[in-house]
DNA sequence: CATGAATGAGGTTTCATTCAT
DNA sequence: GATGAATGAAACCTCATTCAT
């Protein structure tokens, strides 16, 4: 580190942080983002690899954090007695700590889940819902073994996935904040869990 | 018309259609459709003014097909005597209408829906929430008032209307084809509308 | 000619001269004049050559009126016995009915004499301003030969010539019509006459 | 600066300058300029902003030094003690010094003044002869104060002005070079003054 | 670390003109 | 007389990327 102390480097991410929030990946336009930061392109591929490498920068953190945190509530779940698997899925206290998350870095995963094309990221947000499907699959399992519950198809079990994704990227992306979303998410979850439950059989 | 018969504008369409599918609308080279086509690019300006216009000949034709039968379906609503609305909104019949259509142009509702981004119709999924929303809005109005339900504000009319969009997105996207979607469209109505009965608070 | 009687011609022309006028030769689009006159480029190119040829046709006749009425002007003093040779060819009514032609035809002159550029036209006005030297330089022998006045150059011949069609341009193109032209004519055919005289150093 | 020093947007401005000068703004091709500069278009891009920006490093130069003349000769004017007002606006030294920066950018100023349309400087004349008008007013009025002048009319006042501006550029058009022109010089201005004072109504 | 010059392919669009029918 | 399809070159401009210094 010299006396700059990666001053360039940051002002370079901050400048691609707001060109890519604004046009998103592919109409970014590298030139604007190095003059938004005062930089030459020289420095910008002395950093960075290329633009996908620059967009990591910009989310790639946000998302580890997002990963950690979904993580540990898979994890709290395969350690835990489930009871009821629905209440685990829908856990309010994790759906919140996600939400927590998600505005922490909000125009980050706006920018991630709905405005990256063409990069590395493309297919975000269908590794999220192959995430959760496993979730839902393992609950299936144990709801179908346990409790009778109807044998629920993979068509289905990807679709819970997809919808639970999409209700929580729609708090990120219609709430005017956090503190809305925070407010409406009672009522999304039990929505999706109204509908679980119609999925499974268990009226 | 010449002998040719219109050859070289459907040369084109289907160049385009086929360029527009794979890469999406902002993606798309009309050099690249030209090239397929074997024509030169003046041949494509004289039939179409420009990249949206030679995208609305591909994915028109199919969008005022959808519309009438979203229209037809609306009217039947409006005329008929609503004793239960959300079995008029998630109508089965009306839903395997709306299907049959997504399936006849599987490949240009993904486009238009999907990867039309940079052309004018980059927010039609938008228009299309907006309309459903209408919807939500009439039944909640009768709703509130003959059956005492919950006052729904518009953040979950909203919600309601998007997570129902994008089930019939979700459905064209995910099937194999139409049979498998239709197969599938009574589990997804049903867990939509116990969602939609959830909400309402109607348990 | 057929029942339509040049009908097309006639439109095409029409169209033609709104183009022109509106945008100058070179930026005038063929492909905007036909769709003007409802009329396709073939036909276009039935009656006319090419681009040129179309223009022509627009201010061809005007320009052969004017040419005609300087022409007789110029025959008028030649057969005249010429006693004051500035009086003669700065003469007030020739000069009006110079202006006259001019104002008849005035989008079209304007379009001739300032936006022909491009055409075969384009140098029109040289044109005009070498026949006008041709005269000066009759006069400023007699003056020279008569009257003892100075010899003048050949550079300020064509200088009076110069300032005189750009005057009379400047009529055009400033006044607000035909009747405000006539007004300042006789002020502007001072102005010229006073150079004139100084110029030939008759004061 | 690298060891070529400037060597290609040199060569991109001389390429520029003869085209334009040989064509004119509108006609010059960009892809012909960078070709004659042995350069790529994008290689013009990086210097350039457009082809608007590449013409004024063309004519930007000269123009700021004819303004900057001018300007002094005004800021002269408003200085000193007027006792003969067209003494003081077709003074010959400034004349001179004027004729002296057409010259010195002689192409410059024929393309600027008669092959720019297109471009942001079309109305260059008219800026200037704008300029000239308001002079022609302020003395206007102070010969119809001080001298019982003829009042003259804005159309009049606008007249001498263009016609001023029409002679210098006159003189640079069709003058063999700087030296004929000096020589011609105060015959025009002689021609100039004497229609100004008629006008006027001074004689 | 960083500069900034340069690449070169590619983008969409417009144009005057031709010609078989 | 007139159609209208088609040409093909050219227009201006933008882009991510490279590299010698």
């Amino acid at each position: 580190m010299t006396a700059k102390d990666g001053e360039t480097k940051l002002a370079l991410i901050k400048a691609a942080r707001s060109e890519f929030i604004e046009k998103g990946f592919m109409n970014a336009s590298l030139r604007s983002i190095c003059k938004k930061a005062e930089v030459t392109t020289g420095a910008l591929y002395f950093f960075f690899k290329d633009k996908d490498d620059l967009f990591d920068a910009v989310v790639g953190g946000p998302l580890c954090e997002l990963d950690a945190t979904i993580g540990e509530h898979l994890r709290r779940e395969a350690e835990g007695d489930i009871s009821d698997p629905l209440d685990e899925t829908l856990d309010m206290d994790d759906s919140k700590r996600i939400m927590e998350i998600l505005f922490k870095y909000k125009d980050e995963f706006i920018l991630l889940l709905t405005k990256a094309q063409g990069s590395k990221y493309e297919n975000i947000k269908d590794r999220l819902i192959g995430e959760m499907q496993q979730h839902y699959k393992l609950f299936a399992d144990i709801l179908e073994e346990r409790f009778g519950s109807k044998k629920v198809d993979g068509f289905m079990l990807h679709y819970l996935a997809h919808v639970q994704v999409d209700s929580f990227l729609y708090l990120l992306t219609h709430s005017k904040g956090r503190d809305e979303a925070m407010k409406e998410l009672p009522e999304v979850v039990k929505n999706l869990r109204a509908g679980g439950i119609a999925t499974f059989g268990l009226s």
